[in-house]
DNA sequence: AGCGAGCCCTGCGCGC
DNA sequence: TGCGCGCAGGGCTCGC
């Protein structure tokens, strides 16, 4: 599930079930999901087992659970099929289940949390926290002020209060590149995918190759402003879901599929002008975009 | 610095 | 019915 709307539907679900929770026992089926864990995988497992959780936090696409009174925390990306999925015995997450943790005792209801990933795009990690040293809380789910090293590189998302919309700004036009290259820079402002770029990119009337140095900074403070209400309504709405891949941490799908202006619209007509809007491949993926109300950039 | 290509993977739906 | 292809919402690294 992955961008910022999924992953924070999925965090807040883990919340109240892995605050305070201890760990009994942790089973990694499938080693390749610790591809991004330093350490043998007997160290992820160890460092896990016995030991209680605090609250869950987000940066972005990036989760992470901070292990109570050390400085360390169980980092989660979801990938592009990546699902925390709440169970009782393996039989529930299916046949992409890769790693089990077993809690000491049920909480929700839940005596499992099961990290499921179809493609192994995502990964689970145990990682040194460290100060952001801005005095801002790391992320979105607690006040700790301590992010993952792995995480530390990530900008802060549209939704962290501690945003900073001028100097997002600022960087932004400072960048020689095209407008979604940048909105897809999760070192330059995070969250964002190829879904909700589209989405903001058709409510702001920007094509995707359009230059950011040439953006004036009202078109800067749109942008951010559409991108801002698109995460807002989609996390609203549970998120967006095409199928029973992207769903919450009960297995329930989000409905901002039927919401989406752009996103997989190609045919159809655009929502605003009526125009058949088109799909076009840019780099290595796919850009949804209306022709008429979102011009071709002059040059190139 | 920016950018394109390629890689990490599995599974689905489509056309032949 | 079977096969190959293109496609999928992410992120990282490499070489130019």
């Amino acid at each position: 599930m992955p961008e910022l709307p999924e992953v924070e539907v999925v965090r807040s679900g883990l919340a109240p079930v892995l605050s305070g929770a201890g760990i009994a026992r942790v089973h990694v089926r499938d080693p390749r999901s610790l591809k991004r864990h330093l350490g043998p995988l007997e160290s992820f497992i160890d460092e896990l087992e016995g030991t209680r959780l605090d609250t869950p936090l987000r940066r972005g696409k990036f989760m992470w659970v901070p292990l109570a009174g050390q400085n360390r925390a169980l980092v989660c990306h979801l990938g592009m099929s990546g699902q925390v999925l709440l169970g009782d015995d393996t039989s529930d997450f299916g046949s992409h289940l890769r790693i089990l943790l077993e809690l000491e005792e049920p909480r929700a209801g839940a005596s499992s949390v099961g990290f499921v990933d179809q493609r192994i795009f995502g990964s689970m990690a145990i990682d040194d926290l460290i100060d952001t040293g801005d005095a801002h809380p790391a992320g979105y789910g607690s006040d700790d002020a301590r992010v993952p090293t792995s995480v530390a590189h990530i900008a802060r998302d549209p939704l962290d209060p501690a945003f900073d919309r001028q100097a997002f700004s600022r960087r932004l036009r400072a960048k020689n590149t095209e407008i979604k290259r940048a909105l897809l820079d999760q070192t330059l402002i995070s969250g964002i995918g190829n879904i909700y770029a589209d989405e903001a990119l058709w409510a702001t009337k920007l094509h995707y190759r359009a230059s950011t140095a040439s953006l004036r900074p009202a078109r800067v403070s749109e942008l951010v402003q559409a991108v801002h209400s698109v995460l807002r309504k989609a996390l609203a709405e549970g998120g967006t879901s095409f199928d029973q891949q992207y769903v919450n941490v009960n297995g329930v799908s989000g409905y901002f599929s039927h919401s989406l202006n752009a996103y997989g619209r190609a045919g159809q007509a655009c929502p605003r002008c009526q125009a058949i809007m088109v799909r076009e491949a840019w780099m290595n993926r796919s850009s949804h975009r209306c022709p008429r109300c979102q011009r071709t950039p002059r040059s190139r």
